[in-house]
DNA sequence: TATTCTATGCTAACGAAGAAACAACACACA
DNA sequence: TGTGTGTTGTTTCTTCGTTAGCATAGAATA
């Protein structure tokens, strides 16, 4: 999976971030990995993220967050299982990589979030997420059908204020009623726009309309 | 994740917050930081929002809530959330309520599944599973558009052999086709029907049609 | 053997973000 | 209304991450 120097240089990652709690700069990891250049840095951590071990923000400093190590030196060479005949069976196993989230109630067009009396939190797969603030809520109707979010679904949102057109956002309207709609920015305008046919756009001036939060992902039970 | 004094501002916080229960005003950050401006705390702040390991209420004095630390150094958080109950969150924690289960591949209409080389795990809340045996597929194409399953979709699969008309299977048909459709059985023939109104229905002698599995969950990212 | 691919190493230049300092303003609360 | 507090903007400097180009070694492949 890895090759010696991309697990250097994770472990030195996880030392550091173990240790000082902040994870190293592309500098300091340069000289104790003893290169004369940032970009051989630069590629690594790339290979890593591509790898799922490293999650980071780009163009932020120290940014790094390792997601998982490299125990799985898998065994034999049994891992060689080249094929797995009729999807080969694995015993499920417990993994850490999940993030809990609040679950915060049920989310309808036209009608206020109906908040939980006691907040449960869910846990959703940290790939999912990147590194803001999130919660869920459940979908409650048709309104955004046609963008395939259908009734029951449960939504995770990255709590957020702002967002560009396009994206489906959680949207409170004159701070009483708030929808899962796209985002349009028109001019002064806002406007909310169902994937719907049966429902209308509803547009509003900007500071009728506060963003709470942006569409990440989307988790469905059948 | 966060630079040296990210770090030492989000350290001090937490310091000041169980020391004393209360958060420090940018005042007092600017003070304890040796900065001469507070303008220096607020964006540290931010960044530390951004990052998620703060909250805050905008325009509220102090109103600062730490919802983890860098390297999870536990903050045994029941102290901290005596008072400003409206923040009422629970800090994101790893669980271990993850099953992982394999990614085979891609499925689409009218092709086979197409394998990956190496396994892949993914990690899918537990709650969305039951006993049974499961993998995941990576959705390709839009023939089931209409049941809110889109290009890209992740599906989550409980193999089985047989399913009751209505649900939505992956289907292999002759040994070679897999595709995920909604089953229907008439009489001795198999109908998968797509829900897209673009694609066809086919229907098949039974002995041509093997179920593979049956849908049980869904993930998408935005 | 010749070819190609991958991982790695180096230089150099660029641009983005972090940080400090000063200033002015807005808001909450008593 | 005034004080304490938080918010914004500008400027300047530093630190840091990103990219492009070029080179080398080893493994895999033809």
């Amino acid at each position: 999976m890895l090759t010696k120097k991309q697990h250097t240089l994770l472990m030195l990652i996880h030392d550091k971030l173990k240790e000082d709690g902040v994870a190293p700069s592309f500098e300091e990891m340069k000289v104790a990995l003893e290169l004369k250049s940032k970009s051989g840095i630069h590629r690594l951590i790339n290979a890593l993220e591509e790898r799922g071990f490293l999650r980071r923000l780009p163009n932020r400093a120290r940014a790094l967050e390792i997601i998982k190590l490299p125990e799985d030196e898998d065994t034999s060479p049994a891992s060689n299982n080249l094929f797995r005949p009729e999807f080969g069976n694995r015993a499920p196993e417990v993994d850490p990589n999940t993030i809990e989230i609040p679950l915060h109630g049920k989310i309808a067009a036209g009608t206020p979030i109906e908040a939980l009396e006691q907040y449960e939190n869910i846990g959703v797969p940290a790939g999912m997420l990147g590194t803001g603030s999130y919660y869920a809520l459940d979908v409650d109707g048709d309104s955004m059908l046609e963008a395939g979010i259908l009734d029951g679904d449960r939504v995770v949102i990255e709590r957020c204020d702002s967002a560009n057109s396009g994206s489906i956002v959680v949207a409170l309207v004159d701070e009483e009623e708030a929808t899962l709609k796209t985002l349009q920015k028109r001019g002064p305008d806002i406007a909310l726009e169902p994937s719907n046919r049966d429902f209308e756009t509803q547009t509003y001036p900007a500071n009728r309309v506060r963003i709470q939060g942006r569409l990440v992902g989307l988790l469905r039970q059948y």
